[in-house]
DNA sequence: GGTAATTTTTTCCGGTTGGTAAAGATTAGT
DNA sequence: ACTAATCTTTACCAACCGGAAAAAATTACC
C-alpha cells in the first residue's frame, strides 16, 4: 500500500497512531505560530523530529493535516457553550461559561491562536464549520434572550454577550506577547489568567445583574 | 540615482508620493488578509497595479513596506488612550475611549486585522514598539487606579480593564467574519457596530460604576 | 528640443516550497 | 527465517519567492 488510509475496519497501526500524533502536535506548534501559509512542511517535519517525505507518508498534503487541526480544535472550542442550561440560574451560568473559556484560553493557548488565524484570514478553510457554530450560538443566544425577558438579566443583546466573553477571554491567549509586554515580566501567566477571571467576574456580575428598574417592571 | 532616498531637504517627487500611498494602500489590503509571511510582493504589486521590480524601486525590501504600515498603525492605535484624562468624570472618560475604540474597529478594520496579525505571531517585528505601549498604559493605569482608590470606579483591575476594552472592540474587526457568520446575512455593519456600542456601554457602565457598599467605605 | 534625472519594463538568479518517485530499511505475521 | 506489508530515506522537480541588473521609456528642467 501506498499510502495509510482508514480503510474498512480502521485497521490503524500502532506507529501510525503514534506518528501521526507526533505530527500533528508538531503542526499545532508551528500552524500556531506562523498561520497557514506562514508555515512549511519541513517546519512541521523537523519540529516532529522527521523528514518531510516521511511526514507526507501520513499526511497527503499540508492543508490535510491544517484541516485535522482545525476540526479538533473546533469541537473543543464549541463544547463550553453548552455549558449554558436554560434550566439555570442566569448569572451563575455565564459566571461557569466564563471560567470555562479563560480555562481554555490558559491552558491550549496554541489552539486558540491557530483558531484565531484562521478567523483572521477570512476563515477560507472553514466555510461549512461556521455553519455549526451559528446554530450552537443561535441556540444559547435564545436562552440567554429568555432570561433578559423574564427580568433575570439586565436587557442585553445576547449576541453582542457572547462574541464579548469570546473577546476578552482569548484575548489572552491570543495577544498574549501584547500582554506580557504591558504587564511587564513581573506577571506570571498563573498572575494574569488569575487576574482576568477576577476582574471579568466583577464586570460581568455586576454589569449584567438585573437592574431596579427592569426588577420592578417585570415582576 | 538608483533609489528615491529621501535626501536632505526631502525633495520628494509629486509621482514617488502617489505610487508610495498606492503601494501602501495596496499592501494594508494584502497583508492583513494573509500575514506578513503569507503575503508576496507580487500580490502587493498587483493589487497596486505595477510590476514587482517596479514596487521594489519605491521600497528596499517587503519588510520595509511593512514596517512602514505598522508605524503608522500603532500611531493610530495608540492616541485613543490619551483621551483618558484624569480630571475628567471616570466613566464618561471610559466610555468616551470606548466609543472611539468602536468607530476605529468599524473605520479602519485592515488596520486592526494587520495589527492583530503581527501580534498573533509573536510580533517579531515590533518588540521596540511595544515598550512605548507599555509606558502609555502604565501611564493611564496609574489614573484608573487612583479613580479606584478615591472610589469612584468599581475595585478593578485597571490592566485587565483596558485589555477587556481591546479584547471587545478590536474582535468586531479581528474576527468580522466569524461575527458576520454568526450573526447571519441580515445585519449590516452598521447594525453589528451600533449593536456593540450600546451593549458595551451597557456593560461597561453598570459593571463600572462604584457600588454602594465601596461608597460608604471610601468617603 | 535637447539633456539629465527619474520611472518602468524585461530579464534573470539563487534559494525555498509543496510534493513525487523510487529505492532502502524495518517490522509483523507465519 | 522467510515473506509481505509498512515505514524511512535519498534524490529530485516544477513552481514560486524575494530581490538584482540593466536596458528602455518617460518626465522634468533649461
Amino acid at each position: 500500500m501506498a499510502a495509510p488510509k482508514a480503510s474498512d475496519t480502521q485497521k490503524r497501526t500502532r506507529i501510525q497512531e503514534l506518528k501521526e500524533e507526533q505530527i500533528l502536535e508538531a503542526a499545532l506548534e508551528v500552524f500556531s505560530q506562523s498561520g497557514f501559509r506562514g508555515s512549511t512542511i519541513d517546519q512541521i517535519a523537523e519540529a516532529a523530529n522527521m523528514s518531510k517525505p516521511n511526514l507526507l507518508y501520513y499526511f497527503p498534503t499540508k492543508e490535510a493535516v491544517h484541516r485535522v487541526l482545525i476540526d479538533r480544535i473546533l469541537d473543543t472550542w464549541l463544547k463550553p457553550l453548552e455549558i449554558i442550561q436554560a434550566d439555570g440560574e442566569p448569572l451563575t451560568e455565564i459566571r461557569r461559561y466564563i471560567r470555562r473559556k479563560i480555562e481554555l484560553a490558559r491552558d491550549y493557548p496554541r489552539e486558540s491562536r491557530l483558531f484565531a488565524n484562521e478567523i483572521l484570514q477570512g476563515a477560507p478553510r472553514i466555510q461549512e464549520e461556521l455553519k455549526d457554530l451559528k446554530k450552537l450560538v443561535d441556540e444559547k443566544a435564545a436562552i440567554i434572550r429568555r432570561w433578559v425577558g423574564e427580568g433575570k438579566l439586565a436587557p442585553v443583546d445576547p449576541y453582542h454577550l457572547i462574541f464579548s466573553i469570546w473577546a476578552t477571554t482569548q484575548h489572552y491567549a491570543d495577544f498574549d506577547v501584547q500582554v506580557c509586554a504591558v504587564m511587564g515580566p513581573g506577571s506570571t501567566a498563573d498572575d494574569r489568567f488569575a487576574g482576568a477571571a477576577r476582574f471579568l467576574e466583577t464586570l460581568y456580575m455586576d454589569g449584567l445583574g438585573p437592574k431596579s428598574s427592569d426588577r420592578g417592571a417585570a415582576s
